[in-house]
DNA sequence: TTATTTTTCGCAACCTTGTTGCAAATTATT
DNA sequence: AATAATTTGCAACAAGGTTGCGAAAAATAA
């Protein structure tokens, strides 16, 4: 484990540092997407909250975790998959929030259906945010 | 015009006030969605900061207008159908946001396909948000 | 209309979230 | 190990958003 952390860091282009590491490795073991406040309170007191803001613009940038968009005004960030570049996302999934324990998690298997725009709309992404009920809370 | 918007609000259980005239004319006039920003831009220097925030949410919880989820920290506001009401919304329809003028709009007519989720997970809304080049910027 | 009750507004003060510059510390490179 | 490049933490700041409360404005009653 310790292993595979660093070598996602290095096949990024991302310098390998304790803070990229904790921060790593919180996305490693939660499943799910996580907000910038549950990294500061997860990696609480170890590091700056300047620094865990640099690191997710990093990992964004590099493409290591993508964003999901939320209606309130949070943002959650998931691990991207391994085909996953700077600039270059494949994460064309649906995503899923639970209105009960509001955990946010990537349904990588739930592909986005094509959407049929109006005549001289052009699109170039579609996000598709589902809220419910999640497995867990059923 | 000067009519309807009063009772656009008494319809709504709100009484009828200046600040909320004003903001609510905007959204009449102005097609697509407006972000808090713009509302302090262009009702500037009349009202306090604090009325428009006290505005926007007597008006999403009396479903007068509904958000619309972003993939930055945006939030954007739109008018609701004539049928929405408090806690009863329907706008099941998808968002556009132009990657070059940055406008929103409520695509109307477009309307959100049915996902099929995994076992287990149960859906109560579907967010869609397509972002592109709008008509007026091709 | 005027009087009374209810709601909303504006202000100030505060909190949260996110950004920037810079010196010190850490990491990568030679 | 020495040097160069990158990252970190701190402080200071800016933007965005919230809360309490007296004054003002709307709604309701008389
Ligand atoms: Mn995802
Ligand atoms: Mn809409
Ligand atoms: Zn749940
Ligand atoms: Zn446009």
């Amino acid at each position: 484990m310790e292993a595979s952390i660093d070598d996602i860091l290095k096949k990024n282009q991302l310098s390998v540092t304790s803070s990229r590491k904790k921060i790593l490795e919180l996305f490693l073991v939660n499943n799910g997407a996580l907000s910038h406040g549950d990294i500061e309170k997860k990696a609480a007191s170890k590091f700056d909250r300047v620094t865990v803001y640099r690191t997710l613009q990093a990992f964004l940038e590099k493409g290591v975790i993508h964003n999901i968009p939320t209606a309130d005004n949070s943002i959650r960030y998931a691990l991207c998959k391994d085909d996953c570049s700077e600039g270059h996302h494949h994460d064309n999934h649906v995503h899923f929030i639970c209105n009960n324990c509001s955990s946010t998690i990537c349904l990588d298997n739930v592909i986005i259906p094509s959407i049929k725009l109006p005549k001289g709309y052009t699109s170039t992404q579609v996000e598709v945010v589902v809220s419910g009920v999640c497995k867990e809370c059923k």
